[in-house]
RNA sequence: GGGCCCAUAGUUCAGCUUGGAUAGAAUUGCUGCCUGCGGAGCAGUUGGUCGAGGGUUCGAGUCCCUCUGGGCCCGCCA
């Protein structure tokens, strides 16, 4: 909040001096140095200016420091409406770098942190609507790491764009007429698995995909019978209504519930969850099919390899037409993926009727849609027409989500109306793919595979890390009831896994590595925890009530660095909103929290023995915590009072 | 064949949007720091031809081109 008040007096002083200069309007720049010896905020402007006038830009720096910015600094200094910035200095590196009046910088972050309820807040959505999708996994599986870091990424996106203004709603789309639930109906039905899981007590998602799902697909080269089967379940699951299609969705909804509760237990929050079956049998599509038709972006293929097939036209011509309507008349993939993405921003009137589907961990209720008006609650939230949707799915969806976009784009003028936020699949390392039995050549790292049951499950991560977070507390709470070290455990387990799928760029594909995914050292969440715990114990063992502390006595190195993170607090979540790179917010966090740890074993608080000084430490304590707790919160870290 | 992404320390990654000061973390190895508010920490140290070559520029890890190496996508699967 403040540090961007101290950029915007900077451009105010630049702005003046370039107009006196003759100059107004050039542009410049304004940035982080990199040490703190180069003060606290350079500008570029002799580099650009130095251009003008054919000189080094150390000279022009130099004499524009001299003969213009310090007289204004004094003028306004006079007049008394700067408080950020006190000085002004040429550096032989061509930067100028001003330096902050550290008292009143400190003074002015510190209050309005401790005193601001809603510090950090910076209005980037202006209230706009976004429907966000993210999760959606074929309810025929459990989760594995590699739908943990959509679930994730996807959850830590719906809370920086609550947090900043952005009205969210968190659609989970469930395909439950698609291939993969037909695999598993075909076991159930003509291949003999049993529908409960066979004696030891195991999560039913689990069952289905690990051993149903894999198993099925081993039966299918030596019963093709079972591939016909496979294609009559397919029909009868799109047409709906049946005996088995009312069975496929028992089982789709058995497999949902346990997949929520991996969800739910990563904290992750929905809103809606859409059904494909619902899409189709609902008149979205033919309305949206006749719109194409009418658009002319669909036509029925007469001849070639796609005869008989409607095809869309490709935006690239290198691209190949893509069938959406099969020569049988049923629907591909993407022919389903168009009316969803056309009814969440409201280009197709709504067929739906929404009623609660359950509870949430956030006692918030999770909706669905149901096609039985007579369910329909009259109060429900508002799903669709969105300003703008938001799908989070790999980057290997690429290509698809970029007809979806494109599609769109026809619909309204307005671009970025539709935004794939593509990531890099997550992979096993060869030696975690070893460890699971996979055999493995040389390569460095192994797609994950459902179907070949080459997967990490996201429960079992979970419990790995859980395990050694339960050592660790139980090793400095001996006493602790079971109960409140499973808690603790649980939440730094929690934590760990969360930030370790956010810590990294979208583009990097992430090579998971079991060994190295249960370390709580280092960049990691309970990095975190561990900084807020020390601080909390501080503020427990304090007994100086919350009063006006004289806070420009914080004047130490550590003392000041930790304030010049805080002042930045609302900047990084502005970036982190606008960019939808949670991995900044990340950063920042780890920052502050390290900030943090260098001043608690540096400075002393409670040992302090001048009061002053103590009251004016506790303060920042406290301001340290909120700044922490809001931005860990962000990331869907729990703020722990103790570990 | 066409398209997308990646390449920076032994390892995992920041930094590239908007070119500029001595390229930063974490981890590993080594060395210190608990009769101090919690050592899940802190400090120090070892470790880099920023994949290669060319170009633009006063200046390139950052921008442009070419190449090499790796990952992914290109179905009447989803």
């Amino acid at each position: 909040m403040t540090f961007r008040k101290l950029v915007s007096e900077a451009e105010h002083l630049i702005s003046i001096g370039l107009s006196n200069l003759g100059h107004a309007g050039h542009k410049f720049e304004l940035l982080d140095p990199p040490k703190p010896e180069f003060g606290d905020l350079s500008s570029n402007v002799a580099f650009e200016l130095s251009k003008v006038y054919d000189v080094k830009p150390y000279q022009f720096a130099q004499e524009f420091v001299e003969n213009y910015l310090r007289p204004i600094i004094r003028d306004e200094h006079e007049k008394g409406s700067l408080s950020m910035i006190a000085s002004a200095e040429a550096h032989p590196g061509g930067y100028i770098n001003f330096r902050t009046n550290n008292d009143t910088f400190s003074e002015i972050t510190l209050s309005r942190a401790l005193e601001d309820p809603s510090y950090g807040f910076w209005d980037v959505g202006g209230g706009r609507r976004v429907n966000l999708e993210h999760t959606s996994v074929n309810p025929n599986k459990a989760l594995h790491v590699g739908h943990l870091r959509n679930v994730i990424l996807g959850d830590v996106i719906y809370r920086i764009l609550q947090f900043t203004n952005h009205a969210v709603k968190v659609l989970n789309y469930v395909d439950d007429s698609g291939l993969q639930v037909a695999d598993i109906i075909v076991a159930f039905k003509f291949a003999g698995f049993p529908v409960e899981p066979p004696s030891k007590p195991m999560k039913f998602d689990r069952y289905c995909g690990d051993y149903v799902y894999v198993k099925v697909n081993e039966l299918y080269p030596t019963k093709p019978s079972l591939l016909e089967k496979r294609r009559y379940i397919l029909k009868e699951l799109e047409v709906g209504q049946s005996e088995l299609a009312k069975f496929a969705s028992t089982i789709v909804l058995r497999v949902l519930l346990d997949q929520l509760t991996t969800c739910w237990r990563m904290k992750a929050h929905y809103d809606l969850v859409n059904f494909e079956s619902q899409i189709v049998l609902s008149d979205l599509w033919d309305r949206t099919f006749d719109w194409l038709k009418n658009k002319g972006l669909v036509q029925l293929a007469k001849e070639g390899k796609n005869a008989g097939c409607w095809t869309i036209n490709p935006e690239r011509a290198s691209d190949q037409e893509k069938v959406i309507v099969r020569s049988d008349g049923t629907l591909t993939y993407i022919a389903k993926d168009i009316p969803y993405a056309a009814w969440k921003v409201g280009f197709v009137n709504d067929p739906f009727s929404y009623r609660e589907f359950c509870d949430q961990w956030d006692n918030t209720v999770l909706w669905t849609t149901t096609l039985d008006i007579s369910q329909d609650k009259s109060e429900h939230p508002d799903f669709t027409s969105a300003d703008k949707a938001i799908t989070v799915i790999d980057s290997r969806q690429s290509r698809l989500q970029c007809i979806i976009s494109c599609v769109l784009s026809k619909f309204q003028q307005s671009d970025n109306i539709y935004l794939h936020l593509g990531y890099e699949p997550v992979s096993l390392s060869s030696r975690t793919a070893h460890n699971l039995g996979t055999i493995i050549d040389a390569k460095h790292s192994v797609q994950m595979s459902g179907r070949k049951g080459i997967q990490v499950n996201a429960d079992d991560l979970i419990d790995l890390v859980k395990l050694k977070a339960y050592e660790e507390v139980s090793s400095r709470h001996p006493g602790y009831s079971k109960e409140r070290l499973e808690m603790l455990a649980e939440s730094i387990a929690v934590s760990a896994v969360r930030y370790n799928m956010i810590k990294y760029d979208l583009d990097k594909n992430i090579v998971f590595d079991i060994t190295e995914s249960i370390n709580l050292d280092g960049d990691t969440g309970p990095y975190l925890q561990y900084a807020y715990a020390r601080a909390q114990r501080i503020l427990e063992k304090s007994r100086e009530k919350y009063c006006r502390a004289p806070l420009s006595k914080l004047n130490s190195e550590p003392e000041i660095r930790i304030i010049r993170v805080i002042s930045k607090f609302d900047l990084v979540i502005e970036n982190a909103a606008r960019s939808l790179k949670p991995k900044i917010l990340a950063k920042y966090v780890h920052t502050l929290a390290t900030a943090f740890n260098v001043f608690y074993e540096t400075t002393p608080v409670l040992k302090e023995d001048n009061r002053e000084i103590r009251i004016a430490r506790i303060a920042l304590v406290n301001a340290f915590c909120k700044c922490l707790e809001v931005a860990s919160g962000l990331l869907g870290i729990q703020s722990l009072k103790e570990m």
